[in-house]
DNA sequence: ACTTCATTTCAAATTTTATTGAAACATTGT
DNA sequence: ACAATGTTTCAATAAAATTTGAAATGAAGT
């Protein structure tokens, strides 16, 4: 059966190719009400900002991660008694230390031989 | 120079291995007033619990996934009307969808020839 | 300056996640 | 039953995150 419609008679043609809507009615409608697509993209926040934020929930997104902020939840901690949490690596903590870090979940600073971490208030924030 | 100390005088000898606490004095005082380290272990939720939290932050860790569940943040959509909006390959598009369902922030169901995703009550709570 | 200890950094190997295009599936209308 | 449209699934590839062990760094004491 013919895809393309003959073009032949009234502008009302019901075989048309585009007589049967890509959107369905439901939405169309609701959209229409609500202000059309520009309003929708009005919605969404900046791709700098959507970025920002989903660098912060890939920091989260790590159950050795998330241990880690429950544990400095009460005091800051040295390395070395986060690791007799974790049992891993030394390398492997650091490694995610550092992601909590850069993404300002966590601060850590020297104190005499050891570094002593604790949590920003932004990390403090997002452990519920 | 020797690195273990030969056993010889007193039992308080300053070259045993361990003269040196591994453990910061502060961090030490610390613990022990909060309980040590089994009552920080008690902070720890369990693994499951955290494994469930970092798979939701995964799916959140996304800009695209993010751009989703704020376009259904007003009013459910067709898989057609979002494409708009991304501008990217329908399977693309698919398999985030996907993992938005997969994590309950979404749910999506037929209608007519269209599938309709709105947000999850979750989902909702989680879109600030 | 040298040693020791706590921690980080690096490069390579491994694993996980994301992208792509083609094929398959679901729904509706003919 | 078949064709059309919207969407998903699949297998292959590409890209990114994680793990590992060795080497490097920083701080403090000798």
């Amino acid at each position: 059966m013919a895809r393309k419609a003959v073009s032949c008679c009234g502008t009302t043609s019901r075989l048309t190719k585009k007589n049967q809507s890509e959107i369905p009615q439901s939405i169309r409608e609701e959209l229409d009400r609500t202000g059309g697509l520009e309003a929708l993209a009005q919605g969404i926040p900046a791709k700098k900002d959507l970025e920002a934020k989903s660098r912060i929930y890939h920091a989260l997104s790590d159950p050795l991660r998330l241990s880690i902020l429950h544990l400095l939840k009460d005091q800051p901690l040295c390395v070395c008694v986060i690791n007799q949490f974790m049992q891993i690596a030394n390398s492997k903590l650091s490694y995610h230390l550092t992601i909590l870090k850069e993404s300002d979940l966590i601060t850590g600073e020297y104190q005499g031989n050891w570094i002593i971490y604790s949590l920003t208030d932004q990390g403090r924030s997002l452990i519920s």
